[in-house]
DNA sequence: GATCCTAACTTGTCATTGACAAGACGACCC
DNA sequence: GGGTCGTCTTGTCAATGACAAGTTAGGATC
């Protein structure tokens, strides 16, 4: 057990994650173990606190990696705010583990420095979009309220998909069925 | 330390759901612990565990309770579609505990007869309430579409008060923003 | 190319936890 | 007043998160 795998491993700290992701995938973020993480990247059991310090730091690590991922997708999803809100279900449910631990604040540090940003830039993203739409009269105060709307429809039809809450009928294809939902709003 | 309390306690159940709720609002569900509850309802560490066999058992009860709790809520709030989605927020800002845990199911048997019919009691209510107002010419898919619609928004804005990640313009009164922006959805 | 320096990783340990087994207690019934 | 069963306790075990202290090697400096 001590030989042919050198002592630096080199790229553990992304290992690391990527290894959270799958857990967290396979039984939720409230069932991670540091430890687990070590023996699924075949390290030991204490070279994840090295690279994050604890459990939150780890889960703080996913969650700034997460915004940053959501913000990608948006971006590559153009000026249609319509598309921009498909986008934001489709990440949420190819990357559930980011998802999940993003909106969880009690798991990580919610008010370190580089969460913050990652989010406000997620954040500004959104109302970008939002503003682009809103063409109305009274600007600023349409522009929050719809931005509201849209982050909360978006939002709630992602979780409830996760959650498995939806019934049967609108499982298949969550994409399809957000833009079905998302039209709502804009009818 | 042993005497002046009876043995048997008599209303341990409740008690010990009373007490997670106040642990679950205080640090969130993923800190829970079975032995802090036992603690703080003064009774043995192993008392939870009679009561509701393991962890999970006495989450899938605290979300039973909870959708109970939610249809009461939504079926006080009237006929009004509006008004059930407020209450449907209030529910979530009054009930946290309740609330993020029923929408977990990693945490808890979501697949328990009695959390099934719980949460399906609640989906009926709100079906109905929706079919109530959607007079529209196609029926069926309106009402379906419709349905999952106000449920996302209502959610989504409930989800993202909780986890703080709303803008602090947003924060002063849950409940009138929510009004706001779910009347955004029948503009 | 020897030395040092520091980041990366390991081994060892402790308190806490969830789960289980076995036993103590007492309310209720006859 | 003797059983009986649900309620609660004591005792224990493996697993975990966190921390302390040691080991290894990559790379800079001379």
């Amino acid at each position: 057990m001590t030989s042919n795998r050198p002592y630096h491993h080199g790229d553990l700290r992304r290992v690391l994650l990527a290894v959270a992701v799958e857990a967290i995938e396979e039984a939720g973020p409230a069932a991670l173990s540091l430890r687990e993480l070590a023996r699924r990247a075949g390290v030991s059991h204490a070279a994840p606190a090295h690279h994050f310090g604890d459990k939150s730091g780890l889960l703080t690590a996913l969650a700034v990696e997460g915004f940053e991922l959501l913000a990608q997708a948006m971006r590559a999803a153009g000026d249609d705010l319509l598309e921009v809100g498909v986008a934001y279900v489709g990440f949420a449910v190819r990357h559930r583990a980011h998802f999940e631990v993003m909106f969880r604040p009690d798991l990580y540090r919610a008010d370190a420095e580089e969460v913050r940003t990652a989010r406000e830039r997620t954040g500004a993203l959104l109302r970008s979009g939002v503003a682009a739409v809103s063409g109305g009269p009274d600007g600023a105060g349409d522009v929050r309220r719809n931005t509201l709307a849209a982050w909360s429809i978006v939002h709630g039809f992602a979780t409830l998909w996760l959650a498995g809450a939806l019934p049967p009928d609108a499982g298949g294809d969550p994409q399809a069925s957000a833009r079905e939902v998302i039209g709502r709003l804009f009818a």
